[in-house]
DNA sequence: ATAAACCTTCCCATCGTTGGAAGGTCAAGC
DNA sequence: GCTTGACCTTCCAACGATGGGAAGGTTTAT
């Protein structure tokens, strides 16, 4: 079980073949080892790989960000300093994402609960998530920059 | 402040104007009214739609499944039963987002704090982050399958 | 040897998203 | 008035991520 063929990782991975050949083409995984005839051979260990890019991109993670997880495990036996200081921004963000999605699903739990049709006229239960923008508000700086206050943000 | 143009609606909700010209035609938000030089006219309630679109898409979230969210919001005045029964679907799914993503989270905590370099041979943290695919494996049925013992799943 | 189920590479289609062109509108300053 | 700059419109092209399918080679069971 330890060497198979890429239908097998696909299988065990939930990432299809085409798209192993895919992040392999663009680097996301390494080549993988070929067998004579140029079958590409994947062991339990890439599973492991694939199975977290699986996951990584239902989660909404990018391709470039995924690169950048993977280069933390990758990268750990140097400059342990630079990586604890990836970590951080990533957790960072990670615990955004983990809030945003539990309003969401507060919201929903809401809905199914409190708000069960024929009843009140409005229930904006959207309010709250639309997860606001700036620390100070974009409204205020382009009316400041429509009065040629400010300059246009660059590029 | 209530009525904006889409310049004004996409710096506060955080939506390219043109991907609001884009939801509009798929039909994602209703057809925007319009000035009478057919200059498309938001509301502030229109911000909290886009903002929600806006954070949903970043958690990963399908266009469909967007589409979806927003009609539980929508039909809350017809039909509550099917109402509560279709967001208890999505809080399913969302209960298991978070969870995964959680344990990323849980992952690189520890990695940032264990696995500082030059240390061990390997900390195979990505283990258990794979996310497991199938109740019973799909490595047994695919052996199965080879051996003719049960029919290709169909499509 | 044949067949079924693999694998390879290559090209094309889709979807979400962005960029840019060509042109109309609005508001400020002359 | 007229000009100018920042806005808006529609349309078309391109991108990255993903999947479908063709044309052909390999492996395995019978």
């Amino acid at each position: 079980m330890q060497a198979m063929n890429i239908g097998d990782a696909a299988r065990q991975s939930g990432v299809s073949a085409k798209m192993i050949r895919h992040y392999e083409e663009i680097g996301l995984i390494p080549r993988a080892g070929r067998t004579s005839s140029g079958y590409r051979v994947y062991s339990r260990t890439d599973l492991h790989v694939l199975g977290f890019i699986r996951q990584a991109r239902n989660l909404g993670f990018s391709i470039d960000r995924i690169r950048d997880l993977l280069g933390l495990w990758r990268n750990k036996r140097r400059s342990s300093k630079k990586v604890k200081e990836l970590a951080m921004n990533h957790l960072q963000e990670l615990d955004e994402r983990i809030l945003v999605l539990q309003q969401i699903r507060q919201a929903i739990a809401h809905l199914a609960d409190h708000c069960h049709g024929d009843e009140r006229p409005d229930c904006p239960i959207l309010d709250g998530l639309a997860g606001d923008q700036e620390p100070i508000s974009r409204a205020t700086k382009n009316a400041l920059r429509r009065r040629h206050l400010i300059a246009k943000k660059p590029a």
